[in-house]
DNA sequence: TTGAAAGCGCTAACAG
DNA sequence: CTGTTAGCGCTTTCAA
């Protein structure tokens, strides 16, 4: 018992008694079961986080985030991926579930009836229950840290429109899954058509995307180039942009091209390619700050150190549109 | 128990008692506590893994791989980052451990003595320990899934030597911490020197690798232009190679490059990067698959579906240079 | 400041 | 095929 004390709350036992201790555990390689503390107290320390795929490096940068700002405080960080796949989220949650995590992250808003059933169950038993990278008005259920997919859409049509292109297509990503890419695309083929411009919709192939952004390039080429063309994600434009230079294609003069989420390489393209910044670390960051608010409100918990840095309540940047020389 | 039986083995309680469960809970909401589980049983179905970085695209690939492949057969996945410190991971190791993981997969072969200590304890305990992204043949307590640094880096100088270059820059990696860069950089100026080459090594800034590896060509350029240059990463090698043509540098005639990694856009520069493909999300796999077959030769383990993919022992691509157009 | 008792939710072993 | 008993390693509570 004296040990168990020792461990959570070292203050709270003789300079003496702790020395002894320290000594003993240092022969022993001793390492404190966490199952069995979790059984015990109630309380486990892990943050399950769920998302489509963690290679995607948009993603990455999220998860890196919220692993950054949370493993500071003593909490673990267990990871599931969906491939984007609702029916394997609700699975995934239902699996991390078990885990009793301190807090659950889920990507985006959209889930099967017994996922949300499963998040509201969780909400209801106190633990945090986070949704990032969208954000839906009109369901706040559950924290939302991420920004409206459709007003993105509409942002990027209306900076076509804007600098006077009438003429324009919208690349949309080969994941057939990610509705969240289909809604940009549909608010800026909508955006485009209600202002009266051409605007069509099409969709690379499933294949690496800068590889697909270069093939897509082609294609328009092949069917007449639009005067402007925007794309689901940055690695697709720039594949295009890469083959438009080689096909002697003048940016932006004959071709205005529009990526979406800043990428590095966006700024290094030539003059730029002109894109739509989101922050993905940011969204870690800023669910990891609050969700650890939120822990710490809860009750001080002997587990959880209060985060050092005293969860800065940083809001999340929006959504920016950055028109560098490709538009 | 016999709810504790149906969840495990349903095949060994009698159909009718199966269905009475099944209803019951559909009702229920009833999420096993694997916590308690674990405790009872001495498994736990997680696999941690500890790795330098998960935004960096590489090791987000090799996690999804290693992810991928896991989880279909029931385990569960516990990350952790390092930010390439061995002190910080020796803290994740112990903390990992402590949720006794079913195998322990960490990066590189360096470790503290401490961190060492515990791994060999983990291994003694049953628990597969894994290094992935690095091999040491004089030390193989534990299984690798990775290749050679050093005999990356004499490659990349053999195929400079071999095309005649004379005069070469190595652009090593910002990352200081990273000394599996550092042990390809070193072993590529051994070999040209020993070759009696001219070689100067370089180190980029810490800062956006695409950008700069820009700033590195121009202050390649500024200190007169080797013939060749080998990068540490493609990311490097993209940004110089972007600003190379914007300079009006012709690749490879006034300049060669070599990059390492074979990331997707190295194939989409004009007419290509060339670079050392090392098969990052194989490496998860493999490691996924090594996983899994320790596991189930240790005995069947309830948990633990045995692989539908019966583990096909595919052995990881070694590091192969790519030549294409820039050299 | 320390320690004894009870119990967290589950599974192993065995009895019925 | 089902159910009883004991106990996994820790924490909570409370007494000394």
């Amino acid at each position: 018992m004296t040990v168990s004390r020792f461990l959570r709350v070292p203050h709270e036992v003789a300079p003496a008694t702790a020395a002894r201790i320290e000594a003993a555990l240092a022969h022993t390689a001793y390492t404190p079961n966490k199952h069995a503390g979790m059984l015990a107290s109630g309380r486990s320390n892990i943050v399950a986080a769920i998302v489509p795929n963690i290679s995607n490096a948009t993603f990455a940068q999220t998860v890196q985030g919220l692993s950054k700002t949370v493993q500071g405080s003593g909490l673990e960080l267990l990871l599931a991926s969906t491939n984007y796949s609702l029916a394997r989220e609700e699975e995934q949650i239902r699996a991390v579930l078990g885990w009793s995590p301190s807090g659950l992250v889920v990507t985006g808003c959209r889930h099967t009836p017994a996922a949300l059933a499963l998040m509201v169950a969780a909400k209801a038993s106190g633990t945090p229950v986070l949704e990032v990278w969208d954000s839906n008005p009109r369901d706040k259920r559950f924290i939302q840290i991420g920004f409206s997919h459709p007003a993105v859409g509409r942002m990027m049509a209306r900076h076509f429109l804007q600098r006077g292109y009438r003429d324009m297509t919208y690349v949309d990503s080969g994941v057939i899954e990610d509705f969240r890419a289909r809604e940009r695309a549909n608010a800026f083929v909508a955006e485009a058509a209600k202002a009266g411009a051409r605007v069509q919709l099409i969709t690379a192939p499933q294949s690496e995307p800068i590889a697909a952004g270069g093939d897509m390039l082609d294609e328009m080429l092949s069917s007449g180039l639009p005067r402007a063309a925007a794309f689901a994600n940055d690695n697709l434009a720039t594949g295009a942009y890469l083959r438009a230079v080689q096909r002697d294609i003048s940016i932006p003069h004959q071709f205005a091209m529009l990526g979406f989420g800043d990428f590095p390489i966006a700024s290094q393209l030539g003059d730029g390619l002109s894109t739509v910044s989101v922050a993905p670390y940011d969204i870690g960051v800023v669910c990891g700050h609050r969700l650890l608010a939120l822990l710490n409100e809860a009750g001080a918990r002997p587990g959880i150190r209060a985060s050092e840095t005293p969860a800065a309540p940083r809001p999340l940047p929006q959504p920016e549109l950055i028109q560098r020389g490709s538009s």
